[in-house]
DNA sequence: GAAGTTTATAGAACGTGTTCTATTTCCGGC
DNA sequence: GCCGGAAATAGAACACGTTCTATAAACTTC
């Protein structure tokens, strides 16, 4: 059926890149596609336009990403790492998963507003994404997850942890999603995200 | 700047449309959008086919429905309405809100699994909303904030209880739409669900 | 370093959401 | 019944995501 099998797979993290001219290539898409869309949002997030921003033409853009979606998922991985490793830096303050959840929440979600066309634009690629996107979307799935559960202890998360790192990362997305739309205010988003993590931790 | 300004305003409910003709078209078309939609899901849902199938120029979609989107999510809020309806007719079993809340939320999603393509349709419409479908959204929101309450207790909600329906909401949509691409299984659906409502009510 | 294979390029082509135009039909006030 | 404006129609036109084609450049392997 499939003679030639070696496609790069498209949708690889981008650590393994044959060679690095390629690597440099994925690089210079993920920029421009990070670069659009916080000018214009999910909308100026054209693909010919992210071709010609990172100098590639459109079907090397496609073999890469396979889609607008992949390639707004995939950025949106690369943000949330370096907000990760970021996070890792710090020391979390606060005494009581409860407080410590919050302060993450609350940092990335105020990192987040301050770019509101790029939040846009990943948001809905992230909500928008179907089927055969789900490899990108559980690598965002996993690193939202453990962003929180880092919060709440360093040990290895509970089965529990899990499942309130889950409902969190839910209510935050959709959160985002609400604010992003503008059905509600950075305070609304604040507000609500501190009365579910109090529902979910204060017990 | 706009001369003529009684354009239908496109958006409304559908209760107060000028004449029996124009509901009668508004009926056709949401219940094309329903039938397209359960067929074949979100793709299947062109625009054109919709106008065909409504017997009704694609102008006037667009007059009635100013975009896919609008005319998805407004057609959710049409089905959740009938889904509400039922409920009403129904008396919810349980001695807790715990237990009502899970009836009814097992019930809808149920009834939502039983047909995956207009589930995945209304979901993926509903979350890739933008602003302009603030007021669509939000009739949807709801809708579905209105139903958890209503399984919490008989009496006017409380704030407390308002948040948690939200909450419940979130995740729960969350949860259609990692089914709906395949991230989870029914009965993860249904594990999480559970989880989630146990540990905002289960105090 | 030549042959063969994979990858990149330029650009045309296609599909579907959306908009626009010209024409016709419908409806309320005379 | 008739007029004027709103609403509906048929269909062209446009925009952007995606796919395809033909060619060139970059690599492997001998």
């Amino acid at each position: 059926m499939s003679p030639s099998k070696s496609r790069t797979d498209a949708l690889m993290a981008g650590d393994e890149l044959s060679s690095a001219a390629q690597r440099e290539r994925r690089k210079r898409i993920v920029d421009a596609t990070i670069a659009l869309a916080s000018k214009g949002g999910f909308d100026a997030v054209q693909m010919r336009a992210v071709a010609d921003r990172a100098d590639v033409a459109l079907g090397t853009l496609y073999r890469y990403f396979p889609s607008k979606v992949h390639l707004l998922v995939s950025s949106l991985a690369v943000e949330l790492e370096r907000a990760q490793e970021k996070m890792d830096r710090t020391t979390v303050p606060g005494d009581s998963p409860y407080e410590r959840v919050l302060f993450v929440l609350g940092r990335i979600t105020r990192g987040l507003q301050r770019n509101p066309h790029l939040t846009e634009a990943m948001t809905r690629a992230f909500t928008f994404a179907d089927a055969s996107a789900g490899a990108e979307i559980d690598r965002v799935s996993l690193l939202m997850e453990s962003m929180f559960t880092k919060a709440m202890s360093d040990d290895a998360p509970t089965d529990e942890q899990k499942a309130i790192a889950r409902v969190i990362g839910d209510v935050w997305l959709s959160n985002l999603v609400a604010w992003v739309t503008r059905r509600a205010t950075a305070t609304d988003v604040a507000n609500r995200l501190e009365l579910t993590v109090r529902l979910l931790l204060k017990s």
